[in-house]
DNA sequence: CGAACTGTTGAAGTTCTTCAACCGGTGTGG
DNA sequence: CCACACCGGTTGAAGAACTTCAACAGTTCG
């Protein structure tokens, strides 16, 4: 009885797992009576194309695990200068932050479905269990690695490299989500795209038809193609000239 | 006997955490034994300004604790291009990364001191503590929002921002240890400013005499005096014009 | 149908970079 | 000892990259 029981929590817990993505990890360090009072406090929410999920400023009361759609994450200035941070998909975690109040907006831009569980308690049970804080700590290790990249990308790629730095690693990011190999789907806009590489979206257009023009890309409705990769990567990787 | 031999323990691993800054706060979270395990590992190493501590692909070997001194930590293109990731002062550890090789280079600007554990050793131990990952949480989760912080900065500030930006957080991160108020010490070169900032040392040094033109600050040797502290967090902070 | 929105393109303007010269301090070898 | 090179920093002039302002086309939506 016992063991079935267990049995049976341990599958609530996978498709639960299954369903809130990146948890899949962390999950799997807790034990079965920590699952089920997470599961208890899960709820699921869904997001329509611009709507937030938090904002800068607010209470960080839950955090998220997307399992569909894609959310831009972002800081903003008084005066409504933006800085896209980073996009996040199915799988990523949203509003794991220490302090007590975000200092990341991040709003929804595809139809976006995630289950989420409030701050305190999700941070008592990750802090109570060796397997989920090591993980955890992957996890922003891996975030703050992408954001030394993100630190050259910005400081000192021009627009070119910039965008084909985004469009590769975009597309290491889609993998298998999308459906060609070269098709690189773009669910954001020029605005987002220009603000997450610190440009304008006219710099962002015509970067694009530029690197058309030179046959490294070709702009299909709702994203590009890949058509010279060699070229793309070189450029990404900002190769000497 | 055996408590004698324990508070010996303790104040020898007290002095050391003492010595190794930041070290501090992780060390507070082990056992006895773990302390002097750690302490047994440990190798005091002085660097000589353009000395370097570790460099992008090397093997990851060590970890590093400063307890004098400062150190700039960046990436580089193959074509040369420099993106300096930060500045790092006594009791910042260099060298925390979990992949097998460093992903940045650290290289002392001024003499520095530091104390140094076989990093798979250090894993270890913090691995196996709860206190120490939750410590160690904090501080990646930190040096996120800081990197958050500096995209924003590289992405959306003008030279002049950027500039004032960097000398408040500096500054910030320097006080108790400079002389007086309102003196920033700038050990760093022009070139380290330009190269953490995304910008060319032409247009640091222009920025510079722009704004003590303006009377926000005052060069002197070795640094800056800051004069007009409301306008230069006007600056910094980018309020609406 | 018109309004609003996204994206593209052109022309002009600004900011920052590049190239170049120069200055003062430091170190070095004839 | 001094001439000379070198290095870090500043400044000027010219140039390039990106932005700003403006117009326009194609879509979506009420």
């Amino acid at each position: 009885m016992a063991l079935v029981e267990t049995v049976e929590m341990r599958g609530c817990a996978e498709r639960q797992a299954a369903r809130c993505g990146v948890c899949t990890d962390l999950f799997g360090s807790l034990s079965v009576g920590e699952r089920g009072e997470l599961d208890r406090m899960r709820r699921q929410s869904s997001f329509a194309p611009k709507e937030l999920v938090f904002a800068q400023g607010d209470a960080a009361t839950r955090v998220f695990s997307l399992s569909k759609g894609v959310v831009r994450i972002y800081k903003l200035l008084p005066d409504g200068r933006r800085q896209v941070v980073g996009f996040a998909l199915a799988g990523d975690m949203l509003g794991l932050t220490l302090s007590e109040t975000h200092a990341l907006t991040s709003e929804a831009i595809e139809p976006t479905v995630a289950c989420s569980f409030p701050r305190a308690a999700f941070r008592r049970l990750v802090d109570g269990n060796l397997a989920a804080l090591r993980r955890m700590n992957q996890l922003v290790s891996q975030d703050l690695a992408t954001a030394h990249d993100r630190m050259m990308m910005l400081g000192r790629y021009s627009a070119e490299e910039k965008m084909a730095a985004f469009l590769l690693s975009w597309r290491a990011r889609r993998r298998g989500r999308d459906s060609g190999g070269k098709m690189v789907a773009l669910p954001m806009s020029r605005r987002d795209i220009a603000d997450y590489l610190g440009l304008t979206i006219e710099t962002v257009s015509r970067t694009f038809t530029r690197l058309e023009r030179a046959e490294v890309i070709e702009i299909v409705a709702g994203g590009v193609r890949i058509a010279d990769e060699k070229r793309a990567l070189q450029l990404a990787s900002a190769s000497p000239v």
